[in-house]
DNA sequence: TTGAAAGCGCTAACAC
DNA sequence: GTGTTAGCGCTTTCAA
């Protein structure tokens, strides 16, 4: 059922159905009425593809993510969806699993799909140059990422405010001797946290031998490991991890080392995923405001796209982290 | 840049362009080649819109989910991304809170995008006849929720068998007083189980007086509450939950009225969420193959689309559960 | 093997 | 206020 059916149907043009449908006021309202009825009765509805090609836009978005099995993502996830529904777009959600090559494979289909923009919070080590080959000149925003040049806009959470909130909190409670589990050193947000933690601990004037910052993969299991590894060093009173997961881990292994969780070794979290607010104990943690990230990425990408063409300034929003201080954190002993 | 901008660079017709495009083997090497060449210098990519209108189909599908924040979807979510790249479909993610209204909406829009394909996993009140006239001839699958009627394919957990587990293993353990928080009255999938729970007891010949069924919300709190409620009768053993999360509020609820997990009160839960691995104790729960799910469902859509319109066969498929011992559930010991 | 041309369903400029 | 028509970028006959 297409257009030209409607229009002999209701005895007038295409011209005057397409006005129709778009709300042209300068229709006769017998006509309209006319022309809705048999829309009605035949249950039609407009082909957007039609319509993309005229335009010459799509009001499609692309959303590429490492992986929405990841609690931390679907917060994103959803606050890109919603926003961009609000907004009349749709999106596409592409996992990556932060391989470049897959990375590539979307971008690829997304380019031939004509989407309008892309929401990348991806992290994969694909470099900023051969992205920008790969997406051409589609509008572009980094979430949960900083770009290193300044040809794209970003929303990221101040982590520097976060990693600081945590020491505080530690410091303030008497700790002195705390340690990292820290991202990935090939993940920027790997390395940037365990940088910050060593500056604010310079700070502070508190040590921080090498040895205590230890790079992990964001799971689970590797900071369960790495607490074990830690916990040799007796002097430590406090752990803070890089996310959530491996501070769960880490809990654990302070667990299964006969060791209480807070009361010999505090630990903190980051992200504030769901969970932390149900594990035994409940997870004191810096809080991402995933939903926001995702809002605020699709804002500045609506903009973007509603400005014209020429005006291609780059923005870069920093959203506050928020320190949620639960039960795994307390007062050091020694 | 388009098609007729790089038949003209590379002297020939769109035709070529498009053969060359599309591997057609009939068409000079050479030409081939210079047109390949053209194709790498512009870095051009073929416009699947235009491509789409000939053809009359998109390629492109579209997942609804009633909150892809709730840690039981991003499983079934990623399964259906997975599956759907795997043989060249992209998905568009819907989010609708079980709300009718904005599943409609949702709907309305899908079919304007013209999507060859859905899956729907959503559960809202909307009745099947409705919803056939939303979608009109556009294939469909439903995912975790079995049609009423027979005119939809579908895949599903089989929970009878699940519940059946749970139940079983409990009764191995010596309880006899069991109680269950189920989902809401309002969604098929809460008065299923909860259906299911009452004929297995029964046919084990134990008590299941109604006040031991409590319709809950599938959320923490809810499950907290129910519990709490439930304590009260100080003969139940243990307490089977319909999700996880619940399962989760009710451990808790039994560990603040004094009580312990599994030594007084048993609990088991019902999804395997991955958080269910991470809990203290970790839980006893009966595993959902959500990713499984999500390509089932996939795979089932693509054989619709792929088969010839005229063999409308709908299939029902029903997937295993698995029950995954862990440390909430022991022995009775009253 | 290649090109010309029609057409997919819609929009928008133009003429009436 | 309404209809005619020329595209949007591609695929696909149909001729050559």
């Amino acid at each position: 059922m297409n257009m030209r059916e409607i229009a002999k149907r209701a005895g007038v043009s295409t011209a005057t159905v397409s006005r129709v449908l778009n709300g042209n006021p300068k229709v006769n309202p017998e006509l309209r009425d006319i022309v809705n009825k048999v829309i009605q009765e035949v249950n039609y509805v407009p082909n957007a593809i039609a319509r993309s090609m005229n335009h010459g836009t799509t009001s499609i978005l692309g959303l590429i993510l490492p992986d929405i099995t990841n609690p931390f993502f679907p917060g994103i996830a959803r606050g890109v969806e919603d926003a961009a529904i609000s907004k009349g777009y749709k999106v596409i959600l592409c996992n990556t699993d932060n391989h470049a090559d897959t990375e590539k494979t979307y971008l690829r289909m997304l380019r031939e799909q004509r989407v309008d923009g892309l929401i990348l919070v991806s992290a994969s080590n694909m470099s900023e140059e051969t992205m920008r080959q790969m997406i051409e000149d589609i509008p572009v925003v980094l979430c949960d990422r900083i770009p290193e040049s300044k040809h794209f806009s970003s929303v990221v959470t101040d982590h520097r405010k976060g990693i600081k909130m945590a020491v505080d909190h530690l410091v303030g409670l008497g700790h002195r001797e705390i340690a990292m589990i820290s991202g990935p050193k090939t993940l920027i947000s790997g390395i940037e946290r365990a940088n910050y933690f060593r500056d604010i601990m310079a700070e502070a004037g508190l040590p921080c031998p090498e040895q205590r910052v230890v790079p992990c993969d964001y799971r689970y299991e590797s900071g369960f490991i790495a607490a074990n590894q830690l916990l040799k060093d007796k002097a430590i009173t406090a752990i803070l991890c890089a996310n959530d997961m491996m501070a769960l881990g880490a809990m654990d292994a302070v667990f299964e080392s006969g060791l209480q969780v807070p009361d010999d070794i505090s630990v903190v979290g980051y992200d504030n995923i769901p969970f932390s607010n149900w594990s035994r104990p409940r997870l004191t943690t810096v809080s991402q405001p995933t939903y926001l990230l995702g809002v605020n990425a699709l804002e500045i990408l609506a903009d973007a796209l509603a400005s014209s063409e020429t005006d291609k300034q780059q923005v870069q929003r920093m959203l506050n982290p928020t320190l949620i201080v639960r039960k795994s954190s307390a007062m050091v002993k020694r």
